[in-house]
RNA sequence: GCGGGAGUGGCGGAAUGGCAGACGCGACGGGCUUAGGUCCCGUUGCCCUCGGGCAUAGGGGUUCGAAUCCCCUCUCCCGCACCA
């Protein structure tokens, strides 16, 4: 790591077990008691006082018992705990080989399991609450799993190549590595701070030499492949030039290879790998000064970032093949243990859609292919549609109008030419938006060529409207109104004819009808239905020579170049004919040169007709280079693009597994004892199916569905293809944690109030006199609604922190914060801790009494629900559980709780607060840290209550209860619910008894 | 417009066909206190003639029994958006 490892380094401190007291609280009269104020240390100033409903309170003698668990016991424990762990290597997991293996490990050798989060991109601003959230809850599901016996890989990386950091390097005039540097330093000390139980030595950051170097060596395995769409796998591109040699592979125009000159073979090959240049249009936006990938601008036309304009430029740009993957990506979804709606984004965004390619004739002109999903239609189609900037537009238009030509047809435009130079004028000058409009009248030009429909033989008239897209499919289409709405409305504009391929229902009264039916007015086709249909025009199709079945998708290749500074340099180079070259492996890491002007070249947002220049294109003497490329020492060019911020985050869950790893990425052992497949896998209907591999749980915001996450298995594929890793997919099971909302306030003006200035009175709130409006969302700094942990950890502790995010509600859910409300999980620890602790003398009170029996069966019933609701991740309902066991324990402790019931409740807190936990337990007499100590296990036996009480409902209604033995039986419980209920039933006879055992009776009257 | 998800006390939430509101915040009452935005104990869905009645966005249905399953309507959130 460039950056400073996780842990600062203990203070060799020995673990005191009596806390300090703390006589400042007295010697401060200006610091109050309450946590709850002092969570906004920064608001002493004076002008925050006449703002506050209650009046300044006067200094608190303080009564408060010298040994209670309160924030500065909790900031003495906490990073005492935090040295100890450290020191210890606690989180450490070892690897079966290398470097990090370790025999002697309590874990090693048991199940492994494989927790990850989303690394987050080390902002300036530091964490706020909301972004530990998913963070706090796989420790602990880390923690509990320690605890259950699992060998557990648990750590945390930095994504810190991109915008953001440059921006704000700009903006400072600082250098970016310093800035992230910088920041990802902070984060580390605010995560330790959270007590955060991760394996340091694995920790990587993206910006990392060491580490990029590997996203450079990625980049030169895909470079160095091509996708062969038979065996559906990459495969190296020696393979393909041995197909050409050995003639298995004939060339594209046919000439044998070893006619073509070296030049030639090398765009061959070139047009051939999964990573290529070209020149296509891309999204080009002068704001930022880069290029964009699709996945990276709104539906309104902006970029995602800085929402800037975007406009389609044809640019010459690195590309990546993630098409070929189309088909994998869509159908090994049904291997992963995702949330649906994010395996649905994907499925959209790739957009898969069946049907065929038909070609129509032109006379005297280049016949037109389009594609359809509804190649049943096609004797419905009545005219053509091609996308405006398509370059066939050009060959098809007559010098003149055919005779008869309709006047609406033509725009009036006296020729064909005029009319289409003048809509593609219009059509280029929309933007994306207004282009796409709701509820937009249709609108195009005639081209004045016809088209046969191969059919029927009918002339169809072409014409040109920006309704169809250039970028989809064959960007033409074959128009079909009866059939299609968007036809249909075009049809009526134009006036076109309208015939129906479909019987449409009786009672449908619409205009284009989509659903099933018969066909009708389609000859061979007439009576079968839709799918049926689809199949026989197909084969007529192919039989015939007009077309063929196909698959199209809305997925486009991966633009993967920025022209930006601050990320990956491409380990490419050009030579004299300008083609790419690869670098060797052992040139890797190319690091990216120290630059005094780093900033990009940005210009008016607005102005489309710009150009995108690489900051690294003016390090003159660093794209100009001499290197021996294996044949002898030659001047190349470097590439001065770099690669986008999505780059390292597409597979840096495999070098967590092998950091120090300088031959290989990952060594295959380590990386199938992590990640590999298991034997077999049932999924909830209990069917076996292929088990992908992968990462066992990945926690992080639904914001990745479909860049990150999509990039990142494409990465992860092309690596299984060619044999470098073992799991097909790189996460397995994945989990979208909610985000943690707040309120921010704003006065009539519209400018935001600092929230925790803010007051709720009878139903209002206030800010001082002024009455403000309350708004719901995001936590930010311009929003003036921030809070952080770092205020949290000192004004009540890390653990109490901990317990709270966790028990606002269940992980994937977004929730608002409420600071007030993190006391109750302060009292909560308050309570555990005053169960076991002297809070006036500081020492240990622990009684070796046995439990009763009532305690002694909840304390099982709620080590299994916990244990259950760990293992679903279901936290808050495990804390509730913690705090109804804490709380009988108070309720029958009188000295110190029992032995029995107080070491399997700090147990279980242990994953939520592990460091009042450890205090507790070395307080109780143990040496160890309880981070492998068994979890407790239930005794079945106590799982069964002695008696259960049934309700009795009458017709639904509950009209008594009676209690019977567990084991009674089924006539027992219903003879007494009958005698319970006798009252309510009047003397009536009882129609229909149910009895459920265990639950209730139901009696039918 | 299409697709997906969600609507439960003042608030966060629990209960996934079987006693609606676990647990927490807040509020109220009490204790401890000179004091209390501490701590402890208790109460806290609504109505009530104290028998009970009504309540899970609204309406209908299935069922002995529905917050939970089905249909319709409304509201909110997310994704996609002329994808042929």
């Amino acid at each position: 790591m460039s950056t400073a490892g996780g842990s600062k380094g203990g203070t060799g401190r020995p673990a005191p077990v009596k806390a300090t007291k703390t006589p400042a609280k007295k010697a401060s009269p200006a610091k109050k008691a309450s946590p709850a104020k002092k969570a906004s240390p920064a608001k002493t100033r004076a002008a925050a006082a006449p703002v506050a409903a209650a009046p300044v309170v006067e200094p608190v003698p303080s009564d408060v018992p010298p040994f209670r668990y309160t924030a500065e016991m909790a900031n003495e424990i906490e990073p005492r705990w935090q040295d100890i762990w450290d020191e210890a290597g606690t989180f450490n997991s070892p690897n079966p080989v290398g470097p990090l293996a370790d025999p002697q490990h309590p874990r090693a050798g048991a199940e492994k399991l494989y927790v990850m989060d989303m690394f987050p991109y080390p902002s300036g601003a530091g964490l706020h609450v909301g972004h530990p959230l998913g963070y706090i809850a796989t420790d602990c599901y880390g923690r509990y799993q320690r605890m259950a016996g699992r060998h557990v890989l648990y750590t945390m990386g930095f994504d810190a190549f991109g915008l953001p950091a440059e921006q704000y390097a700009v903006q400072t005039g600082k250098h970016p590595r310093l800035v992230t540097e910088e920041n990802i330093v902070r984060f580390r000390s605010q995560l330790r701070r959270l007590g955060m139980g991760y394996d340091n030595r694995r920790s990587v950051a993206t910006i990392d030499p060491r580490f990029y170097r590997w996203t450079q060596w990625i980049f030169l395995q895909i470079f160095n492949s091509w996708y062969d769409s038979t065996q559906r796998k990459a495969r190296p591109i020696s393979e393909l030039v041995a197909a050409f040699e050995h003639k298995r592979r004939s060339t594209p125009d046919g000439r044998p290879w070893a006619n073509l000159s070296a030049v030639e073979r090398r765009r061959v090959v070139d047009s051939h790998r999964l990573a290529y240049v070209s020149e296509a249009p891309v999204n080009w936006c002068p704001g930022l000064g880069t290029v964009l990938a699709n996945e990276e601008v709104t539906a309104e036309g902006r970029s995602e970032r800085g929402n800037f304009p975007v406009f389609k430029r044809s640019l010459k740009q690195w590309m990546m093949r993630i098409t070929a993957y189309a088909d994998r990506l869509v159908d090994d979804l049904d291997a992963l243990d995702w949330p649906e709606p994010v395996k649905l984004m994907q499925r959209h965004w790739i957009g898969r859609s069946t049907g065929a390619h038909i070609t129509f004739p032109v006379e005297d002109g280049p016949s037109i292919r389009v594609f359809t999903t509804r190649p049943d239609t096609v004797f419905g189609a009545t005219y053509m549609v091609v996308a405006p900037e398509h370059a066939i537009v050009d060959e098809l238009v007559p010098l003149t109008w055919p005779k008869g030509t309709k006047k609406k047809w033509t725009g009036g435009h006296k020729t064909p030419i005029e009319a289409i130079r003048a809509y593609r004028a219009i059509a280029s000058r929309e933007t994306e938006a207004e282009r796409t409009a709701e509820a937009r009248e249709k609108t195009g030009v005639f081209t004045g060529a016809f088209a046969t429909n191969p059919v029927n033989g009918q002339l169809i008239p072409i014409f040109i409207a920006d309704y169809v897209l250039a970028g989809y499919g064959t960007g033409a289409i074959m128009a079909v109104p009866g059939q299609d709405e968007r036809d249909w409305e075009f049809a009526e504009v134009f006036d076109l004819p309208i015939i129906r391929t479909v019987q449409p229902p009786d009672d449908f009264d619409g205009k284009a009808y989509v659903g099933d039916g018969p066909a009708i007015n389609s000859g061979l086709l007439d009576g079968l239905p839709v799918a049926a249909a689809k199949k026989k025009i197909i084969e007529w199709l192919e039989a015939e020579g007009h077309g063929a079945g196909a698959v199209t998708y809305r997925l486009r290749d991966w633009l993967f170049s920025r022209q930006r500074y601050w990320g990956e340099p491409f380990p490419i180079v050009y030579d004299e004919t300008g083609l790419p070259v690869a670098l060797l492996e052992s040139m890797l890491p190319l690091e990216l040169p120290d630059v005094d002007d780093f900033s990009p070249r940005t210009f008016d947002p607005d102005d489309a007709d710009t150009e995108p220049e690489a900051p690294l294109s003016r390090a003159r003497d660093w794209v100009e280079v001499t290197l021996d490329l294996g044949d002898g020492p030659r001047r190349y060019t470097r590439e001065t693009n770099t690669m986008p911020n999505w780059a390292g985050s597409c597979w840096y869950e495999l070098r967590y597994l092998d950091p120090t790893n300088e031959q290989v990425l990952v060594d295959p052992v380590n990386e199938r004892y992590w990640m590999g497949p298991r034997s077999t896998q049932r999924d909830a209907a209990g069917r076996s199916r292929a088990d992908s591999g992968g990462v066992d749980l990945y926690v992080g915001g639904v914001e990745h569905a479909v860049l990150h996450l999509l990039y990142s298995r494409f990465w992860h594929k092309v690596l299984y293809d060619l044999g470098h890793v073992s799991s097909f997919e790189p996460f397995r099971r994945l989990i979208n944690q909610g985000y943690i909302q707040a309120y921010a306030y704003t006065d009539s003006r519209g400018a935001y109030l600092p929230a925790e200035e803010v007051v709720e009175r009878d139903g209002a709130f206030w800010h001082g006199d002024v009455r403000v409006r309350r708004e719901y969302g995001k936590m930010g700094k311009s929003l003036k609604n921030v809070v952080t942990p770092d205020e949290m950890c000192a004004a009540y502790g890390a653990d109490t922190f901990r317990v709270y995010e966790m028990s606002m509600g269940p992980l994937d859910v977004s929730r608002p914060w409420e600071t007030r409300a993190v006391v109750g999980s302060q009292r909560f620890l308050q309570r555990v801790w005053r169960l076991i602790v002297d809070e006036q003398t500081g020492a240990t009170r622990i009684a070796e009494s046995s439990l009763d029996p009532q305690t002694e069966r909840l304390l099982h019933r709620i080590i299994d629900g916990v244990r259950s609701d760990m293992e679903g991740l279901r936290f808050n309902t495990a804390i509730a559980k913690l705090i109804e066991l804490t709380n009988r324990a108070t309720a029958i402790s009188t000295d110190g709780a029992p032995r029995a019931l107080a070491e399997p409740l700090v147990l279980m807190l242990a994953p939520f607060a592990p460091h009042v936990a450890e205090e507790l337990w070395r307080r109780m007499g143990h040496a160890a840290s309880l981070t492998y100590v068994d979890f407790p296990v239930a005794d079945p036996a106590l799982l069964v209550a002695e008696s259960v009480t049934y309700p009795v409902q009458v017709n639904g209604k509950v009209r008594g209860r009676v209690e019977v033995a567990a084991d009674a039986n089924e006539e027992a419980v219903r003879a007494a619910a009958l005698a319970e209920v006798a009252g309510a039933l009047e003397g009536r006879e009882p129609r229909k008894v149910i009895v459920v055992p265990g639950r209730m009776v139901s009696v039918v009257v």
